[in-house]
DNA sequence: GGCAGCGTATGATTCAAATCATACGTAGTC
DNA sequence: GACTACGTATGATTTGAATCATACGCTGCC
C-alpha cells in the first residue's frame, strides 16, 4: 500500500527493503549511487559533516517520502543519510529506474510529474515561511490545503505535527487556533477545520 | 545566455517571448495549459484567489526561474500567474517539450535531473527555516553554500536579497553578520564570506 | 553640483512567539 | 488498577528578531 504511484509495475517489484537501527548510515557523501530510497517507517536525515565534525541537516525525511532522487543523475551521493530513529527503507535501484524511463515514456512522465508536484508543494511551503505572523501563516496553510468543497481542511496526523510543519511551536499553534475560533474565523470539528463564511465569504465577489 | 541548460537545441528555439505589464495576468486557474514559462526579467507571482476575493501567494518567481513545470502533466493551470512588476517571460510550449522528452531520453533525463536538484535545494531551504535563531540560520546557509574550497561562500547579489532569502530582515542579518565577525567566526572579504578555522576547524577530525 | 534612490550599517524600542510550567484526558502496558 | 507516554490546552515570563529611526557612501541622473 505504500508503493509510490509513479512507479511502473516492473520497477515496483524491483524494490529492496532494508531495516536500519537508529544512528545507522544508509549511504555516505561521495559513495557510489545505487538508487533512491522510499522511507517506509521511521525517520532518515540527510546531512553533511564539515571539517570540524559538525553535522548540518539538509533534510529530515519521514515515512512515505522518497530521498535521493537526484542520485539517479549523479555518480556519487552528495550528502550522508543516517537513520534518526529505527527505520525501514526500500531501495529502488537506479539502473532499473533509468531503464524503465527509457523504455517507457509514460513511466518517465509519471516520475517528472511527481517531481514537478513536489517542487510546487515545496515552493508553497517555503513561501508560507516568509509570513512572520503565526495567524497569517496558519491562514496560508488553511487556504492552500482546502478540501474540494473549498470550505474546510481535513486534519491528517496530529496538530502537533502540523505545528512543526508550519514552523511554529505547538503551544503557539494551539493558542492561535483557539483565538481564531473565538474570533469566529474558523470552527473546529472532528478531524477537520472549517473556514467560516463570516470571515471568508463576506465580501462575496 | 538565459536559456535553461536542460533544454535541447530544438526546444530551445521553440521558446516564445512575451512582455507583461505590472499587474497583467499570464494565465489563470482553470485555464488550459500551454506550457511552462521562464522568467527573463521582473517578478511573477503564482497565487490563488478564494471566494472572498483574498489572494494567497503560492510562490513569487524572479528572473532566471521557471514556473508551471507541473502544467506539462495537467490539462489546466491550478493557480493564477500575475506579473508583480513589468516582466518578460518565455513560453516553452508543452507539446514541443513532451515530444522532445519522448523522442530523446537524454532530454527527459536532463529535465528530471533539473527537477530533482530543485527538490533538493528547496528541501534544504525549508529545513533551514526550521532554525529559529538568526545566527544558526546564517550558519546553515553558509555551510550549505560553501565554495569548492570548503572555506568561503561567494556572495551573489546583495546582502539584502540574501537576508530576504533567509527569512530575516536585513537589519537582523547585518547585525548578526557583524557579531559573527566580531566573534571571529567569519571574515568578510570583497564579495565573499570566509569561515574562520578557529570556529570551524578547531577540533580537527 | 545637487539630489534621489538604494545598499549598508547600527541604535532604540516594541512585541509576538519561544520557553517554561502546569494540567487534563486518553491509550497502552504491566 | 496504577503507571507511563503523549497529545491537547493554557498561563506566566523571557527573549530575540521585528520595527522604527537615523546615518553614510555610492551610483545614476537632471
Amino acid at each position: 500500500m505504500s508503493d509510490p504511484d509513479w512507479l511502473g509495475e516492473v520497477v515496483r517489484t524491483a524494490g529492496v527493503e532494508r531495516a536500519l537501527d537508529a544512528g545507522e548510515t544508509l549511504f555516505r557523501q561521495g559513495g557510489r549511487t545505487v538508487g533512491l530510497y522510499e522511507i517506509l517507517s521511521g525517520k532518515v536525515r540527510l546531512a553533511r559533516v564539515d571539517r570540524s565534525g559538525r553535522e548540518t541537516v539538509l533534510y529530515s525525511a519521514a515515512a512515505g517520502e522518497t530521498i535521493a532522487e537526484a542520485s539517479l543523475f549523479s555518480p556519487t551521493y552528495h550528502c550522508d543519510a543516517i537513520a534518526t530513529t529505527n527505520a525501514v527503507v526500500r531501495l529502488y535501484p537506479k539502473a532499473a529506474l533509468l531503464a524503465a524511463f527509457r523504455r517507457n515514456p509514460k513511466a518517465a512522465e509519471a516520475f517528472m510529474a511527481m517531481l514537478a508536484r513536489q517542487v510546487m508543494s515545496l515552493r508553497t511551503r517555503l513561501e508560507r515561511r516568509n509570513i512572520h505572523s503565526a495567524r497569517e501563516r496558519i491562514r496560508h496553510f488553511l487556504v492552500t490545503n482546502l478540501d474540494p468543497d473549498g470550505r474546510s481542511v481535513r486534519i491528517r496526523g496530529t496538530l502537533k505535527d502540523i505545528a512543526a510543519g508550519l514552523g511554529l511551536t505547538h503551544e503557539a499553534f494551539y493558542r492561535t487556533l483557539a483565538k481564531m475560533q473565538r474570533d469566529g474565523e474558523i470552527d473546529r470539528l472532528e478531524g477537520k477545520i472549517q473556514l467560516l463564511s463570516a470571515a471568508y465569504d463576506s465580501d462575496h465577489t
